[in-house]
DNA sequence: GGATTTTCCATGCATTGGCATCGAAAGCCC
DNA sequence: GGGCTTTCGATGCCAATGCATGGAAAATCC
């Protein structure tokens, strides 16, 4: 177990500050208007994509800790947006479905996300670079232990 | 705004998927050893490199948020890791150094921290992978709005 | 040099997150 | 089919975060 590279710990660094910097912006962008915070947004857009999802489905789609998806599922049941409807064959569990607000909601917060993603990386990496930085990434979002 | 490009999406989502891998097993690293977050070393290790230093200094280096650096550096002081020294020439601010036991932990929590970065990039990257990330990301490290 | 603005840091309050655990239903094994 | 284990999802408890604001010292303005 060596000790990482100099260069290791610059593209570390970077990371880190890369995807704070990227989320930060975001969530801003979205809470300047009144929107929900991003993490609502990837429930919506799975759930559109998906249609009635069961939570632990869900867990391993967004790669999110069981409580805090639970939680979060809470707040937007609270907020209208999903329903919980129980789960034919499976009574422990349940679907998730979207509401017809949430549908509007998940429609409604695109183009501010859109905008945000596009000013926090598209506008500030090359195309040609962009493609670069998706594939060396690649490995990394996998599961450490994987 | 156009829509970002789909490129654009699958470099976000790699970007943000990696950060959060990468950041979880270093805590949990860490923390499999009894040994606090990643966060507190970033303030030791700062502290020792710059020597005495402001908090709103830390603050420009480590890219915190005020209240969150002011609030780390309470139970980093209570854990008996730094000092708060008062500050000649200006009487608001104070200069936060280390003690002696903030000194070890920070020598205690490098080869936890070391190793679990070589696993979760170092070892999964190859050396000139590295060094192109390192690049791409650089714009990316900044500020967004800077 | 007194009033105003700005900088620096802390903190009250509500929300969120982390960890452990729990209850209930399924799956298994014999 | 009666126990044992595993899976599913929620939740109690405490710690950490986010936002706003506070108070005090410095800087600036006139």
């Amino acid at each position: 177990m060596a000790h990482p590279a100099a260069l290791t710990l610059l593209a570390w660094n970077r990371l880190l500050r890369a995807a704070d910097h990227a989320q930060q912006h975001c969530a801003a962008a979205l809470r300047a208007v009144g929107l929900p915070p991003p993490e609502w947004y990837d429930v919506l857009i799975a759930l559109e994509r998906r249609g009635a999802t069961r939570p632990r489905d869900l867990q391993a789609v967004l790669a999110t800790e069981q409580y805090s998806l639970s939680r979060l599922i809470d707040r937007m049941v609270k907020a209208g947006l999903v329903r919980r409807a129980p789960c034919p064959g499976d009574a422990r569990g349940h679907l998730l479905q979207l509401t017809i607000e949430g549908l509007a909601m998940r429609a409604a917060m695109w183009p501010i996300y859109a905008e945000a993603i596009e000013t926090a990386l598209g506008s500030r990496v090359k195309e040609d670079d962009r493609a670069a930085l998706a594939s060396l990434l690649a490995p990394l979002a996998e599961p450490v232990k994987a």
